[in-house]
DNA sequence: AAATACAAACCAACCAGTCTGTTTGCAGGA
DNA sequence: TCCTGCAAACAGACTGGTTGGTTTGTATTT
C-alpha cells in the first residue's frame, strides 16, 4: 500500500513542474501535464499549491534559487583570482552542464524574460535573486582586488552587474544556436575582458 | 463607407500582433485580443494568416527583421572606429529608445528565448537573423581592424558573437531591473572591453 | 475524532480555428 | 460608360478541445 507522504508529494510536483516550466516556459507549462507526469491528481496539486502562479513562485524559491546557489554562488566563493579562475570555471561548467540546461538555458533568465513584466510577484523575486548573484560576483571581485589581482580603480559592483548580463547573454545565444563556436567565443572574450581588469593593463 | 484595403488590413493585424507579442510573448499573445484592438474579425485574420504560428513567422520577418536592420545594422555600417563609436552608439540608443522597447526589451531575443526550442520554424528564422546581426558586427570590426583601430590578432567573428550576446544580456537584465545603474554598468564595461581590443592594449 | 492528504468527477471560461454568408473590388464584354 | 460575373476580402456565429480551478468524497495519519 502506498503510504501518504505530503513532503514527498509536494517535492514531486515541484520537480516535475520545474522541468516543465524550464522546457515550455511558465505560460506554456500545463498543470494537467504536471499531474500526468507525476501520477497525481488535481486534489493533490491544489492541496499543496494555491494556484499555478503560486506554484511558479515556489519553483523560483525552492528549485531555481538553490540551483543558482549550488552552481554559481558556492563555487564563486572559492575563487581567489577572478581574472584567471572565472574563465576556467566557465570551462568546467561547460563540461559539467546537464542536458536540460544545455537545451533550455538558464531557468532564472528564461523566467525573468518571460514573466518579470507580466507579474509583480515574479518581478520582485527575480530581481532579488539577480541581486544575490551580482553581490556574489562583487564579493569575489573585491577580494581579488584586495589581493592585487584587479586594479584598485575598478568599480566591482559595476563589473559584477556586467558579468551577470554577459553570462545570461552568452547562455541565451548558445540556446538558440547550439554551436561549440558560440560558447568558445563567449568564454574566450570573457577572458579577454577579465584580463583588461588587471593592474598591468593599460586603462 | 469603409473601403476594403487588404494590404492595410494585413499591416494593421501585423502591427497590433507585434505589440501584443512584444508585451505578452508568443504563447501569451491572444488572437482574439489582436482582433479586438484592431477592430477586425476572425474572417479577416484567417484570410491573411494561416494560423497563429504563421502570424508569428510573419511578425519575425516583416516587423522584427526590418526593426533590427533599422536600429542596428544600418547604424553599424556607418561606424569607422568601433572602439570609440560603439559605446557612443549605445548612449544614443539609450536616449532614442521607445517606451515599448524599454519596457519589454529586445523582441528578437524575447522570441528567441521563448520559442527557439519549441518550434523549428522559429528556430531557423531566429538563428538566421542573429547570424545577420553577428555578420554586421564582424564587418564593422574588420573595417576597424584594417584602419588600425583594432589589433590584428583579434578574431573579429568571435568578438562579433560575443558583442551580440553581451548586448542581449544587458538589455535582458535592464528589462528586469529598470535602473540607470544597470544600463550604465553595461555601457561603461562594454567600453572597457572594446578598449582592450586596441593595438596599444597589453594582450 | 479531527485534521490532513489526497482521488476524481465536474465546471465555466477560454481559445485557436472553422464555416457560412455577405460585401467589395475589378476585369471584361456590350 | 455601364452592366455583369466572379474572385477576393471580409463579418460573425459557431465548435471542439483545452485549461485553471472547484467540489465532494474518502483514505490516512495523528
Amino acid at each position: 500500500m502506498t503510504r501518504k507522504n505530503p513532503k514527498q508529494t509536494r517535492q514531486r510536483l515541484l520537480q516535475t513542474a520545474f522541468q516543465e516550466m524550464h522546457a515550455h516556459g511558465f505560460q506554456g507549462m500545463r498543470v494537467d501535464e504536471i499531474l500526468r507526469q507525476s501520477g497525481l491528481q488535481k486534489g493533490a496539486f491544489y492541496h499543496h499549491f494555491g494556484s499555478k502562479t503560486e506554484l511558479g513562485y515556489a519553483i523560483l524559491e525552492e528549485q531555481i534559487k538553490p540551483l543558482i546557489e549550488e552552481v554559481w554562488l558556492a563555487p564563486l566563493a572559492d575563487i581567489n583570482n577572478p581574472v584567471q579562475d572565472l574563465p576556467r570555471f566557465l570551462d568546467s561548467l561547460g563540461e559539467r552542464i546537464t542536458p536540460a540546461m544545455r537545451e533550455h538555458g538558464c531557468p532564472l533568465n528564461n523566467l525573468a524574460q518571460e514573466m518579470a513584466r507580466l507579474d509583480d510577484g515574479f518581478q520582485k523575486r527575480i530581481a532579488s535573486l539577480f541581486t544575490e548573484w551580482v553581490t556574489a560576483f562583487q564579493t569575489v571581485l573585491e577580494k581579488g582586488q584586495q589581493h592585487g589581482y584587479i586594479r584598485k580603480n575598478v568599480d566591482c559592483h559595476q563589473v559584477a552587474r556586467f558579468l551577470v548580463a554577459v553570462l545570461e547573454g552568452c547562455i541565451g545565444l548558445f540556446k538558440v544556436e547550439h554551436s561549440a563556436e558560440q560558447w568558445q567565443a563567449c568564454r574566450t572574450q570573457l577572458a579577454v575582458y577579465m584580463t583588461s581588469l588587471e593592474p598591468n593593463s593599460t586603462q
